[in-house]
DNA sequence: GTCTATAGGCGGATAGAC
DNA sequence: GTCTATCCGCCTATAGAC
């Protein structure tokens, strides 16, 4: 009884990624707005009705693919971060975003799932936003580490905007000074901006396909400097 | 016989207008990869069938929807430089950042359809590369202004960018010093990325809605610092 | 869990009359 | 330029048998 239905639900969990498999498949060929489960079904010689056993609807399908891109994405990073442990910090943030675009170019249907265009007519439930943050955290931890000591000389903030950094600071990103996290803010934006430039084709004719590799550790180790961390030259 | 051909092209410019305000209205509710002649012609007491005496396919009025979007932007841009000739050049830069900001939030799915995913299916045709580099070339211009004295101090290109610098500098923005050049490509990426976070909603959350105002003159600013130009205060 | 069948839509594109 | 008619395809979702 006990091996049924871990039969079963071994069948389950196969058949529920060869879906997610076949989907993302056609999110490489129709874009997410396009995404049908008959299609899916179709591909899989499945009956369409027997896909809602495992997905009661395309919009539960289209968050499962977002929550594993997501996902998918923060291991990356992770593991690069990881793996550049007692690096430098500027080292490490440099290794993190270099995973970020290698994965972005490497799955760029599943980037633009998450970060493109919002897909039309879908909400992201509740469920999306801690796979999200999996990402942004990774650069948050290196810097934290970069500043346990004394804090990072950055320019002050303009008086305006010393409430909100301190409320950002509070809500996501405790331990660091606020001068930082209001910088990293935007320079995690500016990040993203820049490999979605590229995946996105707006470097064609641009940036040269063999220089885009130096012209992005270029600009990423700039944007280092800009949330304060130090080069991988020990300054003093 | 002058006035009857007068009075059809008039006919056929107000159809064709008609036809994208329509299309545009439906980009806003169902996104480009779902825009569907049927329904324009629908919505306008047409049948379908005569909408391809306007324009040959699909493609083909999702094409002049990015060209207008693209002198859409454009031309928002260009005004709020202009507005601001003779000011330093980093409050015109903020100013036309500002106004593409300003436009992309009015108009978040024309936005969509330049700077977000690209459509898929779509192969964007010759027709849209001169509008595309309308935008950003307010801002090379304003860089160049700002340039036509003694070069400004920017830190050096490391070696293996310089060739490609270069390169850029003579393809699309002459007379600039190359590592402006390349700090310009960079940073204008970075630019859009600050201001697609905000339009596809990552700053939910994230970044207080009274604040972002302020949240992004702030990082515009910073970037203006980043391809050289001086502070508004002229520095000396 | 899977099947058939069904409801009730939607789409792009073309031919040929007026 | 606009119409009708048509070809041929697509979709989400549910009901009910097995």
């Amino acid at each position: 009884m006990n091996t049924v239905r871990g039969a079963r639900e071994r069948a389950r969990i196969e058949v529920t990624a060869a879906i997610k498999d076949e989907a993302r498949r056609q999110l490489a060929a129709e874009g997410a707005a396009k995404l049908s489960l008959r299609a899916v079904a179709r591909q899989l010689g499945m009956v369409s009705s027997a896909l809602y056993r495992y997905f009661p609807s395309r919009d539960e399908l289209l968050t499962a693919l977002i929550v594993d891109a997501y996902d998918s994405a923060g291991a990356a990073v992770e593991t690069a971060s990881a793996d550049a442990a007692g690096a430098p910090p500027r080292t490490r943030w440099l290794a993190a975003a270099t995973a970020l675009r290698a994965w972005a170019l490497a799955h760029p249907h599943e980037y633009a799932l998450i970060y493109g265009s919002p897909v039309p007519g879908y909400r992201a439930p509740q469920d999306t936003v801690g796979p999200a943050a999996r990402v942004a955290d990774v650069f948050i931890a290196v810097i934290r580490e970069a500043h346990t000591g004394p804090g990072l000389a950055l320019p002050p903030l303009p008086a305006g905007l010393r409430a909100e950094a301190e409320r950002m600071t509070e809500d996501f990103a405790r331990g660091l000074p606020p001068a930082v996290t209001a910088a990293l803010v935007g320079v995690w934006a500016q990040l993203v901006g820049l490999i979605s430039f590229e995946v996105f084709g707006h470097f064609q004719n641009v940036v040269t396909e063999s220089e885009r590799d130096r012209f992005f550790a270029h600009h990423a180790d700039r944007l280092a400097r800009e949330v304060g961390l130090p080069g991988p030259a020990p300054a003093a």
